[in-house]
DNA sequence: TTGAAAGCGCTAACAG
DNA sequence: CTGTTAGCGCTTTCAA
C-alpha cells in the first residue's frame, strides 16, 4: 500500500541506491536515468519517508520553536503569532518544518527541549525568550546543539547567536520623549525581571532618568503580571500615590490599552492627564482611542532572522556566533501630551 | 557519543528488546529489571530516538496543524494562537507533539499536507479551516488519513469528524438582537464566501432578517478583505448609501474595532448612530471604547476538542465520525443602542 | 554511472 | 519474564 524506494527501484529497473541518489539529485546519475526514475516516482505516487530519511541521514529538516511558559497566558498577544510568522516564512523557503513546543512550566519546557534534542526530533531550536539563569539555554550550549535566541542571552552573550532589538537604547529614547514633553514622574510598567528584555528596558529607562537628573522612584515600578491579574487595583494604587505619575512607559500595547481603559474609568484622561508610550506597535494601536505612541520592534523580522541564522548554523556548524540587531522605530501617535501639571 | 538502546542494554546486562519494553512500560517485565534499566538510562542520559521509533513502530507521536493560507495575513488576530493553545494543551497531555504547517497558498498547503501524510511526518492532522471545495480535505478523506476539522466541512459532512459552533443559529440570534433594538438596515461584514463559516453565518443572518420580514439588501454585504485593504474607503462607501445601515454584524472584534475607529473619524458615533455586534470576544473587546457586544465562540475549546477527537481517532481508527458543537454565548456590552432613526 | 550491502536506533514477532 | 532476530525505509560507503 505504501510505496517505498524499493518499489520505485523495481519498477524502474534500478537499485534502491540509485533512486535515493535521484531524490537527492546527485550529479553522478545520468539525466536519462533520473528522468526515468522520476517518472516512475510520479506514476507510483512516491513520497519519501521522513523518519527513515532522518534516521539514515541524521537530519530531520525540522526546527523546534520554544515558547516561554508565560506565552500562552499572554497568547492573546500578537507577539508570538507574528514572530512565528517570520520564523515559518523563512523556514518554509528553506524547506524546514516547524515543530512547536508549548510547555507550561519551566521544567516542562526543559523536558521537552531535552527530548527534542536527544531524541533528534529537530535539527535546531529557536528560543523565543531569554530569561535569567535559564537551564534550557545552558543545556543547549553544553550539548552544542544548534540554536538561536530571540532576545539577548543573560550570560555567554558572545558565545550564542541571537537576534534582538537594542532595548536599552530604544527605551532610553522613548523615555526621553516623555521627559522632553515635561514629564518627571514617570512610571515603568514591565514584566518579570527574570526576562532579560525587561532588565534591558528598565536599564534604558533608568538611564534616561539619570541623564535628565530625575531620581528613580521605586513606587513607579509596576509589575505587568499584577495588571493582568487585577488591573483596576494596580492602577488605582499607582494613581493614588502622593504624587502620581503623569507619564507611563509600558511594555506592550495590549497592556497600555487596558491601562487606558482603567484610567478612563477613573476619569483620568489620556493624554490630557497622563501620557503613555508603549512597545510592539500592534495593529490596534493605530485604531484605538487615543491611538498609542508605540515602538515598532519589527517582530516579524526578529523571527525571520532568528530562523535564518539557525538554518545557517545547522548547515554550517562552524559558523561563528553573531548578534543581529533589528532596528526599531518610534511611531508617534496621540497618547502623549505636554505635562500640564508643571510650569513649562 | 549518542547513547542508544544498545548501550543501555549492555550496561544493564539485558537485551535491547528488554530496554525497549521498559521504555513502553510493558507489564511483562519485572519491576526489578525495570528499576535497574531505568537507573542505567538515567545514569547514561538516555533519550529515545523518535525517528527510529517512528520508523519501527509506524507512529510519530505528532499531529499536524494546518493553518488557512489567509491566516498569516490575519495573524495579528488572536484566533489562531488561541485555538493553537487549545490544541497544544490537549496534545501535550497526550504526549503528542505539534507540527505546524504554514503554506501561503492553497497549493503550498496541499503540497505540505501530502508530504506530511505520505512522508509519515505526523499521525494525524487538524485542519484549522473549512473552505468550499477544498482539495486538501478531499485528499485526506481519500487517503483515509486521520484528521479533524475546526469548522463545518463543505461536503461529506457526515463522514468527517469536526468541531464547530452552531454558526447559523448564533448569527441568527445576534442579528435578532439588533432587530429587537429596532434596527432594520443591518449590514453584514464577512470574509470570503469560500469559507464555510462565512456561508453559515450569512445564512443565519438572512434567516433572522426574513423571519422579521426585512428584505435582504445586497448593498449591505461588505467584504472583510476590503476593510483590511482600505477600511476607510469601504466604510465611507457603506455609510454614504442612500439609506445607510444603523446596525452592523461583523465577524471579528478586530474588524469591528477598526470599523468603529473609521466611523468615529466620520463623526458617526457608536452606539448612538450605529450599533455593532461581533464575534470572538477577544480580550480587547472588553476594554475598548465602546466595549463591544460580541459572541464568545470558545476558541480554546474548539482547538482542545479538535485535538482530543483527533487523538482518539489515531488511537482507534474505527471510531465513527462525529460532530462536536461548542456552545457560544453572547456577551452584551456597550456597542449597541436602540435605533433612534425610526419611531419606536 | 550504477549496484550491493551495511547500518541508522528502534520495535515486535517468535522462541524459550 | 527475557533474548534473538528480522525488519521499518532510507543513505552511504565501497566496489564494480
Amino acid at each position: 500500500m505504501i510505496v517505498t524506494i524499493k518499489d520505485v527501484a523495481k519498477e524502474a529497473n534500478v537499485a534502491p541506491s540509485t533512486v535515493s541518489r535521484v531524490i537527492s539529485n546527485s550529479p553522478r546519475i545520468s539525466e536519462k536515468t533520473k528522468k526515468r526514475v522520476r517518472e516512475v516516482m510520479e506514476q507510483l505516487g512516491y513520497h519519501p519517508n521522513f523518519q527513515a530519511r532522518s534516521l539514515a541521514a541524521k537530519s530531520t529538516q525540522a526546527i523546534g520553536v520554544i515558547m516561554p511558559n508565560s506565552a500562552f497566558h499572554a497568547f492573546q498577544n500578537p507577539f508570538f503569532p507574528e514572530v512565528l510568522r517570520g520564523i515559518s516564512t523563512n523556514a518554509h523557503t528553506n524547506k524546514y518544518g516547524i515543530y512547536l513546543s508549548t510547555g507550561s512550566t519551566e521544567d516542562e519546557i526543559f523536558e521537552e527541549v531535552t527530548s527534542m534534542v536527544q531524541g533528534r526530533r529537530v535539527d535546531g531550536i529557536v528560543l523565543l525568550y531569554s530569561r535569567v539563569n535559564d537551564k534550557t539555554m545552558k543545556f543547549l550550549q553544553e550539548a552544542d546543539f544548534p540554536f538561536t535566541v530571540v532576545g539577548r542571552p543573560d550570560e555567554n552573550e558572545e558565545r550564542v547567536t541571537y537576534v534582538d532589538n537594542d532595548n536599552i537604547f530604544i527605551t532610553k529614547q522613548i523615555t526621553n520623549y516623555l521627559i522632553k514633553l515635561g514629564h518627571k514622574n514617570i512610571a515603568f510598567v514591565g514584566g518579570s525581571l527574570d526576562f532579560v528584555v525587561t532588565i534591558d528596558r528598565l536599564n534604558g529607562f533608568k538611564l534616561a532618568l539619570s541623564e535628565a537628573g530625575i531620581p528613580f522612584n521605586d513606587e513607579y515600578l509596576v509589575n505587568e503580571e499584577l495588571i493582568k491579574e487585577n488591573g483596576k487595583k494596580a492602577i488605582t494604587a499607582l494613581m493614588n500615590l502622593q504624587s502620581p505619575p503623569t507619564g507611563l512607559v509600558t511594555q506592550d500595547d495590549l497592556i497600555a490599552y487596558e491601562i487606558i481603559s482603567h484610567l478612563e474609568d477613573m476619569k483620568i484622561r489620556v493624554p490630557d492627564d497622563v501620557s503613555i508610550v508603549s512597545f510592539n506597535n500592534l495593529l490596534l494601536s493605530e485604531h484605538s482611542k487615543p491611538s498609542i505612541t508605540s515602538v515598532d520592534i519589527a517582530i516579524y523580522q526578529l523571527g525571520f532572522e532568528a530562523a535564518k541564522c539557525l538554518i545557517e548554523i545547522i548547515k554550517n556548524p562552524d559558523l561563528l556566533p553573531r548578534r543581529i540587531t533589528i532596528p526599531t522605530k518610534i511611531i508617534e501617535r496621540k497618547s502623549c501630551a505636554n505635562n500640564k501639571n508643571i510650569p513649562m
